[in-house]
Order: C-alpha cells, then sequence, then structure tokens
DNA sequence: CGACAGGTTGAGGTACCTCAACGTCGGTGG
DNA sequence: CCACCGACGTTGAGGTACCTCAACCTGTCG
C-alpha cells in the first residue's frame, strides 16, 4: 500500500518525473495540464509531487500558508470553511480533473479534505507561478478555472440563499449526474451515481441538516423519482421529475 | 445631463482617449488599470468607452452573450441570479474600481444593474482578450480579481447556508465598513457609510426577507450599536458589538 | 399636495431545525 | 464465521427562526 510517492517533501529530487510520469496520468487531458504541451508539462512535472490521502485526511488547513497547488488525480475532496463554534459550510465537491487551492492571499481561506482514498499531484507555489510567467497558456487555464469556479460559486449562492429544501436537494443530485457523465445506466434505464459524501457532508454543502436532507430523499424515492440501492450511491430514475423540482439548471 | 461619451458603439473612433482620458481616471490605480504602465493603458484606452447608467437601468443580462468587460468609475452595481418564479439571489454590490464581466462561458450567467448614477467604462472582450495575451501582467491581474471574488463568494456561501438573520446583518455592515475604510468618521466618533442599496436588495443579498434585515436593523439600533441617519446611510457606533455578533470576517 | 415606492412594525403561519429513538451496514475480534 | 460495535442514516414529535400577510409610517417627486 505504501508508495514510493508517497510523503515526499516538496522539493525537486529530479526523480518524480520518473515517478508520476504525465503522458500516463489520468487527467493529463483536463485541469491545468490541457493547457500545456509535452515539453510544457514535463517542466510541471519536474515541479510536482504526487501523494496519497486517506478518508478523512486535511489537504489544506484554513489560515495556513498558501503555498501549494494540488491537482486530483483521484478520489474525491471536500472545501469547507467554519465558524468558531463549528457550523460547517461546504463550498464544494471535487472531483478528478479538478484544481485545488487557487488563492487570492497569502493564506488559504477555506480548508481541504479527502473524501475517499485521494491522490493529489502538488506543484509547490513559487515553482507554478513562476512556470505562470513562462508560459501564457497555463495562466489563461489558471483564469478559465477561477472563472469557472466562480460561476459556480455564484450557482451556489442562489441555491443557498433562494432555494427550498426539495429543490436544493434535486439541484444537487443533477449537478452530480451533469459532472458524472451520461455513462453507467441501469438495469431500468436509470443514471447510477455514487455518493462518496456522507449524508452530514451533502447537509452541510446545502445548508441543511442530515435529517432533512434524508427526508428529502426518502421523499423522492417514495415518488419513486430515485432509488437508494446503498447508502453511497443513487439511481435517478427521472431526471424530468428532479429538474422540475430544480428550479432551473 | 447627455455627454459625448454617452452610448458610443464599442467601435474605436480615435477619439476616446480625448474623453476619456485614464490619466484623470478616479480608479486608475486600481481595477485592472493598476496592472498597466502609462503605454499600455493608452492600449486599453482605445478600446474603452465611456458610458452614463441611472438607477435601475440594467448593465449585463444574464444568458445574453458575454461580449463585454467594465470598470466601474464611480457609483454602484449589483450582480445578481433569478429563479423561474422570480425569487432573486444577489452575489455582490460593487463599488468604484471593481470590474464587472468575468465570465468562463459564452454567455453571461448573471444579470447586472445600477443601483444609482453609474459610470462604466467597457470594453469589447475580443480587444480584452488579445491585450490580455499581449500583456501578461493583465492576464495575470485578472487572475487575481478572479481568485479575490471566489474567496469573497466561499465567505457569502457560509452567511447564507450557516449564519442567523442577526450575524449576517451584522457581517454585511460590517464588510461595508471594511469596504469603506476608515475615513468619514461621524461625530460621536461612529463610522458614517452609505447604503446605497434598497431593504430589498439587501434582504436578497443576505437570503433574507425586507422585514427581517429591517427588524435586525431596528434591534441594532435600539441596542445602540448603529444609527439610521437616513434610509441611506448607516453610523456604525460599535464595530467591536457588530464583530461579536457577526461570528467573525 | 397627493401619490407612491420604500420602510417599519405587528400577528400569525410554516419550513426547517432540534432532540430523541430506532435502524442499518461495514468492520473487527473472539 | 458470526456477534458485536460504532458510525452513519432514517423516522418521528415538537420547537423556533424566519416568512407571510397586512397595516401603517415616511420621505420624495411630480
Amino acid at each position: 500500500m505504501q508508495r514510493a510517492t508517497m510523503n515526499r517533501p516538496p522539493v525537486s529530487e529530479g526523480q518524480n518525473a520518473r515517478n508520476a510520469p504525465c503522458a500516463a496520468c489520468p487527467v493529463r487531458e483536463q485541469a491545468l495540464c490541457a493547457a500545456l504541451n509535452d515539453k510544457e508539462i514535463g517542466r510541471l512535472n519536474e515541479i510536482s509531487v504526487t501523494r496519497r490521502y486517506s478518508a478523512g485526511e486535511t489537504v489544506i488547513n484554513e489560515g495556513s500558508a498558501a503555498n501549494s497547488g494540488y491537482n486530483l488525480i483521484s478520489g474525491h475532496v471536500k472545501l469547507y470553511k467554519l465558524l468558531s463554534d463549528g457550523r460547517r459550510q461546504i463550498t464544494g465537491f471535487l472531483v478528478p480533473g479538478d484544481f485545488i487551492g487557487i488563492s487570492a492571499s497569502e493564506l488559504y481561506s477555506y480548508s481541504a479534505e479527502a473524501i475517499d482514498e485521494t491522490v493529489l499531484c502538488g506543484f509547490p507555489r513559487t515553482g507554478l507561478d513562476s512556470l505562470m510567467q513562462q508560459i501564457p497558456g497555463l495562466l489563461h487555464r489558471m483564469l478559465s478555472i477561477a472563472s469557472d469556479e466562480l460561476m459556480q460559486a455564484q450557482e451556489h449562492a442562489l441555491l443557498l440563499g433562494r432555494k427550498t429544501a426539495a429543490e436544493r436537494v434535486s439541484t444537487f443530485l443533477l449537478s452530480l449526474a451533469r459532472r458524472h457523465g451520461d455513462n453507467a445506466r441501469g438495469g431500468n434505464g436509470g443514471l447510477q451515481i455514487p455518493l462518496p459524501m456522507t449524508r452530514s457532508d451533502i447537509a452541510d454543502y446545502l445548508g441543511l441538516t442530515t435529517e432533512t436532507v434524508s427526508r428529502v430523499l426518502s421523499e423522492l424515492k417514495r415518488a419513486s423519482i430515485i432509488r437508494l440501492p446503498t447508502r453511497s450511491s443513487v439511481e435517478i430514475v427521472s431526471a424530468e421529475a428532479l429538474e422540475s423540482r430544480s428550479d432551473q439548471l
């Protein structure tokens, strides 16, 4: 289980290229890397360090120095902010190909935690910054990632500020389905979707309680709009019904 | 009231430089322009068009083609998204120096409306894009603006998803105070802050109703934490009391 | 001055939360 | 291999923070 690439310090050792060859990377054509040609990606590779995180492990701590960026290779990560009394708002769930660590300030303004067994490809910020100066395409890609996240964040604000519990859950399920793609149709033509996060995570993402999330899911199930084969997956039987309950998206 | 610079088409006429000389621009050192030297800003100036908007006028319509960006010169603008039944979520209030029109897609994903008499400096997206390709500093500046907005959006999600009405209003007043700066102290040492937006705007920003906003403001006033000299201004008597009621920020 | 949009205050309703009990599943050790 | 354990999830009953509806107040502008 332990691998040679684990826990390596962010200082380049000249061997990372061999340990984590970008050509074989499952997210080579996504994420930051899509912007780079093979030569450029070699330079990114020189400063990158892959590392495995187990479920629940913290990747980023709110308030700590923002000196790394990460590509999510496999697994899932949640981003969140806390209030002093422990109330939590999850601002996003990340899937492979997503970038972690865009930061305007010197300190991270949010925390990041692995949801399940996860592999990240980390870059020291200094190296990333100098590469961005040398490769305008990389800078441009970063802007496009940030713009996209901003759009999602505004959609999320609409959900949190103005949607009902049923609308929030329906919207959430649809956005999962959209991101998961149209593959993986179940036996009855439904869409099988993994739910790696807990009900508590979902609640903290939607601004609800676990009980309310559970109740809405149960009601959707009772109405035969979804099925819940396991606690960590949903099958969407009628996306249309969800759409009509989600008010857009 | 009509001015020569009003309603000019985005095609450069070679006179805009004289009509809107950047050197005299009140937000020359802020916004996008801070990233540019005098020569570069001349090129930005060539493609820019200033235009005046009166209160309530729409600047950007959600769903329309995203072919302009704007610098806010003076006045105030609100950004918002709507649900099909008219529920509205305001995602931000902009002040002079802010940029409007970051967009990941071809279409705007939000609307923008002038709150009061407002002057914007507009750029066609094509021109902005080619300038960004030629001037890396401009691209970099844009990324830093986007990152900053993203951070604010996450803070806003925390407010909408997890804060009480009293906490939301207190947080809002403090963030206004912070942006307004520490100038403008009132007679009794309080901080005078203009409130150009209506109670309804504030409610739609905070995910509340106008009645709830009004009740919380009245309570803060009763507790001598704020004063309400006019309907469009607040005086913050005790920022400390607001901080303790806002849970961070 | 009259009218109207914006704002405040009150009374009652409700969507969601809180608290509590019970179910369920996956892992672990006897 | 099965029994137990604990974390996660579901369901129910009651409470409450905020919403809804309605009346009234206030300033602003023709």
